[in-house]
DNA sequence: CATGAATGAGCTTTCATTCAT
DNA sequence: TATGAATGAAAGCTCATTCAT
């Protein structure tokens, strides 16, 4: 019974996120996405307040699996470049792996889609990176420059990648992500 | 007369940008871009076979007009290091004066939004950057990786820094630049 | 057991009452009286065949109170003015007091809501003041009009009265029944 | 080209009155109105606002036509009989004449269905009725009771008469108009 | 060329009602 | 008996597009 609950809150977000990644928010009516979810139209509304609550909903349900994915491995008593070569490589991993979540998570951030809320809600998650950065930079091994720049010059670019990816213009297999990590580190390094 | 025309047509791409860029996509009706344009909605039909056209056109028209600007006062007789950097200076002026354009740019980049037909079209105008990058390889200053990768972490950052820019979490002086180009020149030199 | 029976069928009476007198028989959907009523939508077909039948039920159920209410202490012994007395200000006493009842009645009676059967049905309870007017016009005390006017000019004002009483336009103390039931009695009386 | 739009803009009212009048506001969809009015659904947004104003404006006009018709021939310079003469049987002229106006008036002011702020509107156009009143209260020749009151004793019947009318209950001739009007003077007068 | 009016198609959302439990 | 979940049907409304002028 319980069951029957999830599955169906989970099968609306799953059908959401294949469609908006498809077809983009435009062009993808409520009855296409409980089609694909297996439900009448009605159902969705049970479970999300309208198509502005299930989008959101969605956004951080990924950005939550994402996050959590990120710091798998990670503690702060690794030294500055290996913590950092932890969280690139599973954030790597995750985007390169989850090509849908990834895609998703790029439209939401170059879109005004997402309540600005939600989109708020969704950035506390990446805290631990911003402190491992602090200490590096510290450390004097990394650059002393906002945190910003050193998100755009690491983690931003595997965005790029992805869609590239996705779009078949470019295999990324290990060597691949191996020299990708070189180029973020040394972007950033002292 | 023919100033008329101009006007109208530049007046409906300005007024689409705009409303694409704070409403996205979807909840941009075509009546609301008449309305910001000044002529009547069936004024757009003159113009533009229909929204997708309308669409596809601005994106070209950007696409294009970024282009140009990105290679001005570039020859291929600079040196590579100073040749990226006239080409990197630009795109990044470009980009972070002109907000609206950039955003909307990457609006389109990351959205099932523009024909893949247009997307090709507006691909072509880089290629002098890719004949520099060659060049670089060859003569040992660039890192031996995909154009893709080249991209990724020099050009693409840069959407990320606007995107902060415009939300006012980021000021991005000519110091900060030239940090920024600092980021990206280490990242892809041997 | 029972109780529980009586007590969830009077709860969704009840219910509709309220909703239907503050927001009409349109904009009160069955989920709301239910919420109201403290009890699951799909309880109310348990005790009503669908929504129609709950709206006749309630009409006779307040019809029926009403009636019994208006003839409380009247016997055809009483004299034809005192008689008519008694009944009109039963009926006075009722609207003014159960004001939510008497605008239901109101809205029943002008609103294409309520089935022909029941209205008819509903109308049944008042043959004894017909039969006191029809005594009154053969003593010659009242006018040999038809009952219909009768009533337009003795009962039906009270409606009017109520309405404003309910819109705090007007208090409607013992005074001034006084004064209506004058208005009224002059009205009809030879 | 003007015309059209008066055309529509009255079909659409003549429509709402006829279907709101049959079947009640609820049960009375737009694309039923629509049909009914000869265009196409979307059409009545050009000339309303939703469904709200469509009935809104329909209450005001029908409101107004009533208002303009009750005065005619009236002026102030009539005595309090004879100019209370006057209007009591305009009134009862347009109900029982116009009785499509006269039960949609009748729906409306017993129902949930008008903003506050147009009910208000609509009764702005009694003011010489009232002020007649009060000329006849000075004079003694009318009772000196509430507006309320006097307006319930003659004016409010008549709307019972039109339901019974239209239920073909009653006939109401030129002679069965005099007795109505004897009743409410009888009622009234000192 | 330019438009206001018109519309069919389709959108999001609601709702009376049912059904497995 | 009682219910929460589910839904088909339909509601109100929007919008890209057309067309007579």
């Amino acid at each position: 019974m319980k069951e029957k609950n999830t599955d169906k809150y989970t099968a609306l977000l799953q059908a959401t996120l294949t469609l908006v990644n498809n077809r983009g928010f435009h062009d993808t009516p409520m009855s296409k996405i409980a089609k694909l979810a297996g439900v009448s139209p009605a159902t969705i509304y049970i479970y999300f307040e309208n198509k502005q609550d299930l989008i959101n909903k969605l956004y951080l349900e990924v950005k939550a699996s994402f996050c959590s994915f990120a710091f798998e491995g990670y503690t702060d008593q690794l030294p500055v470049k290996k913590g950092f070569e932890v969280i690139w490589y599973n954030i790597a991993n995750y985007k390169l792996s989850k090509t849908e979540e990834a895609m998703f998570l790029s439209q939401c951030d170059n879109t005004p889609m997402i309540d600005e809320v939600s989109l708020q809600e969704g950035l506390k998650h990446l805290q631990p990176l911003l402190v491992l950065w602090e200490r590096g930079k510290k450390e004097g091994i990394i650059k002393s420059v906002s945190p910003y720049l050193l998100y755009a010059y690491t983690v931003y670019p595997l965005s790029f990648l992805v869609a590239m990816h996705v779009k078949e213009l470019i295999q990324v297999d290990e060597n691949d992500r191996r020299r990708a990590f070189q180029l973020a580190w040394d972007s950033i390094k002292v």
